[in-house]
DNA sequence: TTAATATGCAACTATATGGTTGCAAATATA
DNA sequence: TATATTTGCAACCATATAGTTGCATATTAA
């Protein structure tokens, strides 16, 4: 098993499931997974699997209603992915002009 | 070919990854290859593929110097991630609230 | 009861990924 | 010059991943 930092860093990586996420996002209301899969090109089943995903790391969760799932999102655990940030935000800015004086060819 | 935040995004989804880019922040200094390498388990060719991976995302700059080749981290591509994620902080507290009262069986 | 709808499960395919090893080439040192 | 060091290239392997299709099942509507 991979760290939670990990999960949901490889769950965020893929684009597709960056618009599914998204989408439910901005929904602001709990949408069957039939409906969510309406809005992409992909196979219903292929968005099943990327809202598995999605759900095993917390980004959404499903709540089953009669024959249908709905789905929210849950934006908390990209906190931990802004925590990891938040360490190199320092360096982001700083950190060039060290990498230029070495590019220049000194040393 | 995918976009700028998925690859920059993909880079530091392994933990590897996100090992050798943190020992060379912390360096705070230029290291070669081998040096690199030498700080982790596996081969330096597994650690070279890495560093590829991370300066084709431009979180590594490479300065070739005779045989050697010296890498310097640069945290700047964090921003991108950074700026992605700020869209969602909004919802990341807030947004719970909502979840729990629906999944208190309402509607 | 019959038909339609929403879904899960499973198998399958293609490609990407993380890792390895062997070898050749370039540079530095003795 | 001979040897050691740093590296790149290329082939290879195992597994993960994104996606598909077909079929079965449960729920709702006619």
């Amino acid at each position: 098993m991979q760290d939670r930092i990990t999960q949901v860093l490889k769950a965020i990586a893929d684009p597709t499931r960056r618009e599914i996420f998204h989408a439910l996002v901005v929904a602001a209301t709990a949408m069957p997974i039939t409906q969510i899969s309406g809005q992409f090109q992909i196979s219903r089943q292929g968005v099943t699997k990327h809202l598995k995903t999605l759900e095993d790391v917390g980004l959404v969760h499903i709540n089953t209603q009669g024959r249908e799932r709905f789905c929210v999102a849950d934006a908390k655990p990209l906190k931990e992915v802004n925590s990891w940030l938040k360490f190199y935000e320092d360096f982001w800015d700083s950190a060039l002009d060290d990498l230029d004086s070495y590019l220049d060819g000194s040393s």
